[in-house]
Parts: structure tokens; sequence; C-alpha cells
DNA sequence: TTCCGACAGTGGGGTCGCAAT
DNA sequence: ATTGCGACCCCACTATCGGAA
């Protein structure tokens, strides 16, 4: 098959807003495909590279390549050289992979060019990604697609799924089980803005402590150990102290879900920044884990011995967790049965900010595990401060916000009258927001700038975030962590904006 | 008819490792 | 030795579609 053929429905697929028009002309391009193409075609659709990053940004692709006049790259040969461009390291790995993609652009006719760089950055903006690519999976075999959707969350890749189930038809879906060695995607949480809330959609419910650290599912079967982050990277090799603990349990086979955090010697927890850079630490681990050793917290169990538990209720699965880790191993909680119980968990809620760490997650106790899904049976409780900031400059969005300032410069005032940058944010904003702001910074603007402009510190915005973090990038030593618009403050003037040192003094553990 | 769950898009900061300078 | 880039951790929020209520 021609890439053309794919560049083509990804700008229909791209035009088309209906998903149910993107899912039929996704389903069509599958049914056309051979089967040595598959393997290529349903990621390409689905907007990424079966390689997964190649290594190469906006570095190397910014530069225009003059597009060839007619169509001429097959998927398989596409594939070949990105496979060859994602082998090149070493010495020169620069120019090599300059020259692998020139070469590649300079075969691709315009509309192929588009989309490859879409693919090479990852952001094909055709408004479908992986879930409208297994509806078409579905519509294209004529299997369920709630069927392939859970298929395709066990086997943690899409690709896989989808070869098996072109080449045997649905009853291909029932080889896809869990099974220990491999990860499936992890279950998400949705955000509650209490306690108090998230105990009144759930009713029965366990109320557990959230640790700041790195998403970790940790695979044994017999003396063999696997661990796998959110993303279902293998990090293994990383994490030792983990690997340890997963062989000193009393058991020969199992699944857990749990976060990997640093903690002192006083047992606060470290940093994120801290736990981080640990767990990302990759070359010398022996000495990392000297310096910042990590533990394993769990807090599900999907699977023990023989048994597969995510179809069965929390509060079961939680009894076998129970029974195969000791207490410390696992997340502090406290069961709640219904909302005679708020202020006990709203108690809890402040012990557990105390201990340290970033809030707690309020679980339904009936739910299925749902893997690789935003379950509403999971919500988090975090703590969210909020400031008044001076807007210092905005830059200029991309796709749907092309056109429209978005990304606000955020600044703090000094002791001396001036501003201090403290960070950016682009979140929280409508698309009326977007206009209004777009057109105000404009008449505020001092100095145009490629990227946006630089204003009049006038404009007073109120930011929520989660918290404050160390900073070697702005001048005041620190950063907000997911800073976001709440709204305007035009009842406010810029020297009534929050100061460094109001805002450091909200947060006593952390020193520039 | 209205409501709400699921998705995609739009980017934020930090840290590590690698290659270029 | 330092700098710049890309990958990958953490993530919030809005707009939109389409099925559920």
């Amino acid at each position: 098959m021609l890439l053309a053929r794919l560049a083509q429905v990804s700008r229909e697929v791209a035009a088309a807003s209906a998903r149910s028009r993107k899912t039929a002309l996704l389903a069509e391009l599958f049914r056309e495909a051979a089967a040595e193409d598959v393997p290529v075609v349903i990621p390409y659709l689905a907007g990424r590279l079966p390689q997964g990053r190649l290594g190469v940004g906006w570095k190397v692709l910014g530069r225009p390549v003059p597009p060839a006049a007619e169509p001429s790259l097959t998927v398989r040969e596409v594939d070949a050289r990105l496979t060859g461009l994602g082998e090149v390291s070493g010495p020169g790995a620069q120019a090599e992979r300059a020259r692998i993609v020139g070469a590649l652009l300079a075969a691709a006719t315009e509309d192929e060019q588009r989309f490859l760089l879409g693919l090479l950055t990852g952001e094909v903006r055709q408004g479908a990604l992986d879930a409208v690519a297994v509806e078409g999976l579905a519509a294209a075999t004529g299997a369920p697609a709630a069927d392939v959707r859970r298929a395709v969350m066990l086997a943690g890749s899409l690709r896989t799924v989808a070869a098996a189930l072109l080449a045997d038809g649905p009853p291909a879906l029932e080889r896809f089980r869990l099974t220990v060695g491999r990860p499936v995607l992890p279950m998400l949480a949705h955000s509650a803005s209490s306690v108090a809330e998230a105990v009144a959609k759930l009713g029965a419910c366990a109320v557990e402590e959230k640790l700041d650290g790195i998403r970790v599912q940790v695979h044994r079967d017999g003396r063999t150990v696997r661990i796998h982050t959110r993303t279902l990277d293998d990090i293994t090799d990383r994490l030792p102290e983990v690997h340890a603990a997963a062989l000193a349990l009393p058991g020969e086979r199992f699944v857990l879900d749990g976060e990997v955090i640093s903690f002192t010697a006083e047992g606060r927890p470290r940093s994120f920044q801290e736990t981080a850079g640990r767990v990302g630490s990759r070359l010398d681990v022996a000495t990392a884990a000297a310096a910042v050793p990590v533990a394993p917290v769990f807090f599900d169990a999907l699977s023990v011995g023989d048994r597969d538990l995510l179809d069965l209720p929390f509060a079961e699965r939680h009894a076998e967790l129970a029974r195969l880790v000791p207490e410390p191993m696992r997340v502090r909680r406290t069961l709640v049965a219904g909302e005679e119980d708020v202020p006990r968990a709203e108690e809890f809620l402040a012990r557990t900010l105390e201990r340290g760490h970033e809030g707690v997650v309020v679980k339904g106790l009936d739910a299925p595990y749902s893997a690789g899904r935003r379950g509403a049976s999971w919500l988090k409780v975090k703590p969210v401060h909020t400031l008044d900031l001076v807007v210092l400059g905005a830059e200029w969005g991309h796709g749907r916000r092309t056109g429209r300032l978005s990304n606000l410069h955020l600044g703090a005032r000094t002791e001396d009258g001036g501003f201090v940058m403290l960070g950016k944010t682009f979140k929280g904003l409508t698309d009326a927001l977007l206009a209004w702001q777009t057109e105000r910074l404009r008449e505020l603007a001092v100095e145009e700038k490629s990227w946006g402009v630089l204003v009049r510190p006038e404009l007073v915005v109120e930011i929520a975030y989660d918290g404050l973090q160390r900073s070697t990038r702005y001048p005041a030593g620190v950063t907000l962590r997911f800073a976001r618009v709440v709204r305007y403050r035009e009842d406010k003037r810029p020297e009534e904006a929050d100061t460094v040192a109001t805002l450091l003094a909200a947060h006593p553990q952390v020193r520039p």
C-alpha cells in the first residue's frame, strides 16, 4: 500500500468532525490493507510509529525539503527506513538522522510530508488516535468495539491485537487475557474538588493516600520480576529495591499496581523531582540508589496465583492484596461507609497532607479494575492553591489555537516594585477568553517577538496551582506546579498582585 | 431533550542521557 | 566541560461527539 493513501485518509479524517465518520474512514482503509501492511498501517492511522519515538524532533524536521511530484513510497518501505533511523547512534548521529529524514521527505509528496512530519513529532492532529482506531478496527472486522478495546488494554498494544484480529477474526480476541509478565494499561483516576464530593458520588469507598512518585506495575512469575511504568516501559533494571521487594513477598505469581517513591531516613517522602530523577537514572543505578533509595507502595492486585482479579470488585482485589503484601508496603487507607463518614475522611486527608503526601484517592469498593481507562470510580482529591499574578507576556498558540495568544508568562511582584517570571500556563482558557486575551494583550504589547508578545505588566490573573517546586530556569529559584487560569481579575491592579515573599512563605518546605 | 463519559488537543516543568560544541 | 535536544516522568483543562438517562 502506498503511503499516499494513508496521507489522504488522514486528511479526510482530520476534515471530518463526526467521530462516526472518522471511524468509517479508518475502517475502510483497514479492510483494504494487506496482511503484511497491517502492523504498519494500523499504528500510522492511530497517529503513532510502531517503533515509538525515534530521536528526531523539530531541530531535524524543521528544515523544509522540496516535495516529490508523484507518490512512490510504500508504507513498508517507509517503515523500514524509519526502523533504520531508530538504530542510528554514536558520533555523527545527528547528521545521519538528518540525512535519512531528508531523503525520506524528498521522496514524499507534499501531502505525504505533512503526514510523516505529524507521525515523527507525534502530532498528527487528525482528531483520532488509539480510541478511534479501535472503533475503526472493530467496524472493519465485525468484532464488538468493547471487546476490541478490552483486548487492546490487556495486550497493551493496538498493533498486536489488530494483526491477530485481521488474520483470525473476532475469535482471536479470546487470546488476549491478563498474563503475568505482560503489562496491561493501568487504570487512571478522575479529579474531585473535595472528599465530600467524591464520597457523595461513590457511596461506600476506600480513601487512600496519594503518593507523589512514579506509577509501577510489578509482575512476578517464579524468580522472574518485571517492572513497568504507566506507559508500559520496562524499568526493571533501574529499581533493584523493588525487584528485591517483589521476590521477598510470599507469592510465586502475581501482578501488583502501586507507586514507587523515595523516603528520607525520617520517613518523609522526598519531592517528586528527587524520586523522578532517581527512577530516571539508568547508567549508574547503584550510586543513584545509595543516594536516593526508593520503595514500592502497592494499592491494587490485578492477578494472584492463577486468578485474574480484574473483574472482581475493588474490595475483593484489596483483600487479595492484603493477604500477599504486608501493611508497610501498602498505601494507608480508611474505609468509608457513606456520607456520615465524611468528617473522618477529611481528617484522614489532613493527616496524609501532614505526612507530606499529595492528597488522597477515593475509590468505590464495588468497581472492577478498568484497565487503560479513567474509571469513574477512582477520584483524586488534592489541595489547590491560588495566587493573583501579573501577565508579563504571551506566546502564539498552535493547532486550533493558531492566531490566538495562548501561553501566558506569569509574574509575581518583588519588594522593589518589579516583577519576576514564575512560569507559564495555557490551561483553563475557554475560546471566548482566548479571544479576549489576544485582543487585550495586543493592546498592552510593548514588544513583538516571533513567538509572541511582551506586555506592560497590567493584567492581573488568578492562577490555581498544585504546589511549588525548585527551578533553575526561573529567577526566583522556584516555579508553580500545574499552573492554570481561574479567571482574570480586572478589579485588581498589578500593585495588588501576590509577591514572591508571600509565595515562599506559603510553602515553607520548598526553598529556592 | 438534556446530561455526561470518553477523547483529542494544547501545551506546562523537571531530569536524564546523548551528541554537538 | 558545557549546552541543546529529545524522551519520558508527572499533569489540568476545554471542546466535541454520541450514547445514556
